[in-house]
DNA sequence: GCCAGTCATAAGAAAAGCAGATGACCCCTT
DNA sequence: AAGGGGTCATCTGCTTTTCTTATGACTGGC
């Protein structure tokens, strides 16, 4: 009993145009089909709208009032229906995005850019957060999609990998150990290490492959930022251990870097997702640009 | 390509209860109907809106959005709907009515008591006009309905006969002329009399009666309002010629009134109304109460 | 008095919407 | 591990709605 949107439509149109005819052409609709609508929605309301007369129909009051009240319903609708279809044709929309730190500082920049440029109208709402962290906010859903490294298979998320990460040594071209082309854990073990937070993944990554070797290592100094662990190392306090992916940076020219012979070094990063819910077209669109050979 | 109503109720529905299947029993359809609707939004969008796992719909961020803003656009539609309806079944409304000084001091008053027992939701913009005001006032819109007296028939306008109205003459009981049962012409034009304001219908009506008899009336004074005129006869300074209608209220007891021979002093108040344009409910209710003898 | 313009009506056709039956899937229980 | 209960999707035939075309009725102007 409540009047459906074509009814309304042609009440605005015919109150605007002040004639049957020009609202039914208006809508793509013949003349009758919009006296029908018209009528039935008086019967609906029990109010006349339009006063006949052979050369035209006059709004009545009602008619007039109505008319401007669900002209305004339907401006409110198409702008509602207009935003969901910006969003559909990632023209807009949001993406809450969880991503360890170490990515966040390496991958994520180029990929923020290329998205800006595939998408300009895509927001990414950016969390950093150490591993678990990670995995906790992409299950609970404060976060759509979340990067991290693949870990213990959860029911509830589902992981493609993005690229495989590795540690490397990060040390001054001049220190002693720069003159071989490949470390051991055993010489990095002898030697004063920058490490990481002890909460973050590329520390229990490290960790871990000392400890399987049997050995442990000397944290000189821990950092929180990586930047911040560079900086120690370029100052000679010691032999940085971090991702390989952070050092393609400005970084480069003024540190050597050495691959380690460990294969526990080695993670695979991981995008995260919650199993079983769809996506919306920004986390898609994000998506395209955080694989960039795909 | 717009949605329909049925849609949005669909989705609102669905996401409030959390499932199709009870979406589908609150807006009494079947379950398949619920899920079609559901779709051919989703499709119409560009945008899916639910999970569906095997133990129910899950909306997705942009179903829980769009569910929201449908819920507020319906109900603003339905706010709308239900007023128009309550016009329609006389239970709120305005009307815009010009009516006579003399009628709205006589016949107004019960009429409104009336209408306001009846339907008490509906108000009354009362304006009180000089006859040819109107007419003018109805023919242009901003009265939907005028009180007034027959005039030379105006094509746009239409006139329904409400009551006749007399002038009587109006005197203190211990007046000479209080002695005789009738009055002439003849004897009020030889004595003082209180007159209303010659731009007044009613002032109209008396100097044509005495001039079609060859007369000439002595106001003795005029007066803008009839309770004026009513206190100038009692104090004695005249002789009143009113409305025999205004004579029925408080009035009465301290004056006589006395019937005139003249046919000219008559008169048939009419009610006016635009011709082709249709009454509001509330007009209509209006004109319920104004015709008692109906 | 006819002509042009308006809205209303009628009839057949097209489209949409619906209910009921059924299927696929998953979780939970036994 | 098999079955039961609950979910949503699909299919089919029918009903209801909606549309177009053709036509009528009315009015105002030339």
């Amino acid at each position: 009993m409540t009047p459906s949107i074509r009814q309304l439509r042609a009440l605005t149109a015919a109150v605007e145009t002040g004639s049957f005819g020009r609202a039914a052409l208006r809508l793509h609709l013949s003349q009758p089909a919009l006296t029908v609508q018209i009528r039935e929605l008086e019967q609906a309301l029990g109010v006349s709208l339009f006063d006949r007369t052979a050369r035209g129909a006059q709004p009545t009051a009602a008619g007039a009032a109505l008319a401007e009240s669900f002209g305004r319903i339907l401006a409110e609708l198409d702008a509602v229906v207009d935003g969901a279809r910006e969003q559909a044709a990632r023209r807009a929309g949001v993406v809450h995005l969880a991503v360890l730190p170490s990515v966040a500082a390496t991958l994520l920049p180029g990929a923020l850019a290329r998205l800006k440029a595939a998408h300009p109208g895509i927001r990414v709402m950016l969390r950093d957060a150490v591993a678990k962290r990670v995995g906790a906010l992409v299950k609970e859903g404060s976060a759509e999609l979340g990067i991290g490294h693949a870990t213990t298979p959860d029911p509830e998320l589902s992981e493609t990998p993005l690229f495989e990460d590795e540690l490397v040594a990060v040390l001054p071209p001049d220190h002693p150990l720069a003159a071989r082309p490949r470390l051991t854990l055993e010489e990095l073990a002898a030697t004063p290490l920058v490490l990481t937070d002890p909460e973050s993944s590329l520390r229990a990554l490290a960790e871990a492959a000392f400890a399987s070797a049997g050995l442990a290592p000397r944290p000189a100094y821990e950092a929180t930022y990586m930047s911040t662990a560079v900086a120690l190392v370029r100052a000679g306090l010691g032999v940085g251990l971090l991702p390989a992916s952070a050092m393609d940076l400005r970084v480069a020219p003024l540190l050597a870097t050495r691959p380690v012979d460990s294969p526990l070094l080695r993670r695979r990063i991981v995008l995260l997702r919650r199993r079983g819910a769809s996506l919306s077209p920004a986390a898609e669109a994000l998506i395209e640009v955080l694989q960039p050979d795909d």
